[in-house]
DNA sequence: ATAAAAACTTTGATCGTTCAAATTCTTGGT
DNA sequence: ACCAAGAATTTGAACGATCAAAGTTTTTAT
């Protein structure tokens, strides 16, 4: 095969300089209509394309996201990232930029491979994830003046309003509040819920929400809310473990707010060993697992994420890098999730957390 | 921040030239060791980074993958390419390498893509999934001298041996024999199976699996096997669907052995509506949800998949991309996957595929 | 008609690296 | 000592694009 035509190319067949035809491709504006037509012609009919490694090396933007993907999240909420992931890539498409992966061990490797792809000019901009608290990598990347845009917020106050720090997150308490909420109207009052253990950012935030609907609209007070929450580490078998002395406090609940589909899912198959095997419950993340068992869920909307996350970066139209700051109020955005309402494909669940893990246990026919 | 420094400034320090810095960076071996030495300190001192698009524009070459990522591969088995991606994603970077999303709608938009990546220097190789018989994807990029690598064998006798087309796969045949011998040496003889409609081509090549443990172990020949097998399109509901009227002809079967986990997942649905909620089911993919289900299923082994993928892109120990061609039977790798035994937390699921979607009906206490 | 302004186009230099070929420095055999 | 062969290093020229500034043509105002 021939050697790939160059903008010199091009601009011999159409009796132009190189510069005019970089302008028709960079800025159109400034050529005679006729010419650049004459400029578009050739390169239509010699197939020309940009080589992007040279014009890279002179402008020092590569149209290019990096995003750390981690080895393996695993679990049940583990697709999140994965479905932000493609998300961003079909909304960075739409921008005409790419999504660059790499992998790191560790908020030292992570910056390492930040420094890396940003001297090497592979990267203009980075997507980080689940943020927190005086984050290293954030505070270096703002320290060196590196573009980047956090899914999940820094968790701390004065980050969270820096406006140097651009975020997008989902409104946790919305989600878990529009769950409640949505119960309370199908006539519950007694709404239990679990979570993850304090402190947690994205956790307490949610737990936020039941407690604000149960408040607001049921007035309920914090004493009596005391006792009707729990909480437990992410997983399935915990959250069973941790709903059924729950079930055994409140013998007649109306329904279960969960802080994720995990602990619904094990808080599903509580409710079953205790007979309740109808009892409304809601998760969060609305993952695989939700939809296949036909639990209630709270959907992040990634795509509208993705599209926050680059509107920050890139600024509402264009495909560029914004360096300027941006006014505190429009340093972030906050996405309002949706609850999606499933009627269950009623699994009275059985809880056999004690169960062997031996194989071959085909003759058993167990019901609670 | 000052300007980064370059081989200029390096050399400079060093009291060498701009080549003997990049030959330190590329073939160390030709420079004489105190030379090197001494190049080395330069390069720590100031920090020197390569400028990887000047290399790229120079060499052409990136040190980069790209692949394809879907929009939205939803569904219970879709996270199967995402954890591919995280593996390969892992195993490249052990390589020096680095991954490029992109999205496109269509075999020829992807062509379109990969054209344009490959034309810019941005990407050296491209890993493409679910390949197909005559793929034009396949077809165009042989033709174009581009280097690749399928996970997924194209499905066709010619395809699958020209060993122009690298191409690395899951042995499904085996996932599905071994998940059916487990269950015969635990004493199953009625063994159902739940696939695809024909032609599939992983479809068929799982169903050969049990049939040929059926066979083989068992003595069952295709008048007996006939009855015994049924196909569903993917998807819970139409899972349960499909197996329903199977347990109706086989009121007592000893097993189930499932094309996936969707379709595992439906049939655990209705051998619970049948009052067979202890029968053991296998499904395939090892999804999050067979987990989270206490399913049993076949694990895809996506590491060993991406591993094998970069071997024949790289070979077994460089980092460059493999032109040569390799022989036909040094072109593809067979990955055999892993049965992985649960223990069920039996779910004695209750089909209600006729369920309303209206919300509220927390009142609901049903059992079969 | 003419100068000034605007619109458009071209020319050299440059981004940071590696290639290819030329040059200098070592080493060893006679 | 000397020369050839090899090892080590250097030099000039790309790679393909854009920038900055200078040149040309066209339009507008007087």
């Amino acid at each position: 095969m021939a050697q790939l035509p160059t903008v010199e190319d091009v601009a011999r067949v159409a009796s132009v300089s190189r510069q005019t035809v970089s302008n028709v491709l960079n800025s159109p504006h400034v050529v005679k209509a006729t010419t650049r037509e004459r400029v578009e012609a050739a390169i239509v009919e010699l197939g020309y394309r940009q080589n992007a490694s040279a014009r890279r090396l002179r402008t020092r933007k590569s149209a290019t996201l990096g995003i750390r993907l981690d080895p393996m999240a695993d679990g049940i909420s583990g697709s999140i990232l994965d479905r932000f992931l493609h998300a961003l890539t079909e909304q960075a498409d739409e921008r005409g930029m790419r999504v660059m992966l790499f992998t790191a061990s560790g908020p030292q490797g992570e910056i390492d491979q930040i420094s890396r792809l940003r001297d090497g000019a592979d990267v203009d901009a980075f997507v980080l994830t689940s943020t927190f608290h005086r984050d290293p990598r954030t505070e270096w990347l703002i320290a060196n003046d590196v573009p980047f845009v956090t899914f999940g917020r820094p968790w701390g106050i004065d980050d969270m309003n820096d406006p140097q720090h651009l975020w997008v997150d989902v409104d946790g308490a919305a989600g878990t509040r529009a769950a409640t909420e949505h119960l309370i109207d199908t006539g519950a009052r007694r709404i239990l819920y679990v979570g993850w253990p304090s402190p947690s950012g994205t956790g307490d935030d949610r737990r936020r929400g039941w407690e604000s609907a149960m408040r607001d609209r049921l007035g309920w007070n914090d004493a009596d809310l005391d006792g009707l929450h729990v909480t437990a580490e992410e997983g399935v078998v915990q959250g069973s473990a941790a709903v059924s002395p729950l079930l055994a406090a409140f013998p007649a609940p109306d329904a279960i707010v969960c802080v994720s589909d995990s602990l619904a899912l094990g808080a599903m198959t509580a409710a079953a060993s205790a007979g309740l095997s109808g009892l409304p419950i809601v998760g969060f993340d609305n993952t695989p697992v939700a939809a296949a068992v036909g639990l209630s869920s709270v959907e992040q909307c990634l795509g509208d994420v993705a599209a926050g996350a680059l509107e920050l970066l890139l600024g509402s139209t264009g495909n560029d890098i914004v360096g300027a700051d941006l006014s505190p109020g429009e340093a972030h955005r906050l996405i309002t999730p949706e609850l999606v309402i499933r009627s269950p494909r009623h699994l009275p669940l059985f809880d056999r957390a004690a169960a062997t893990n031996a194989p071959g246990n085909h003759e058993e026919r167990e019901r609670p």
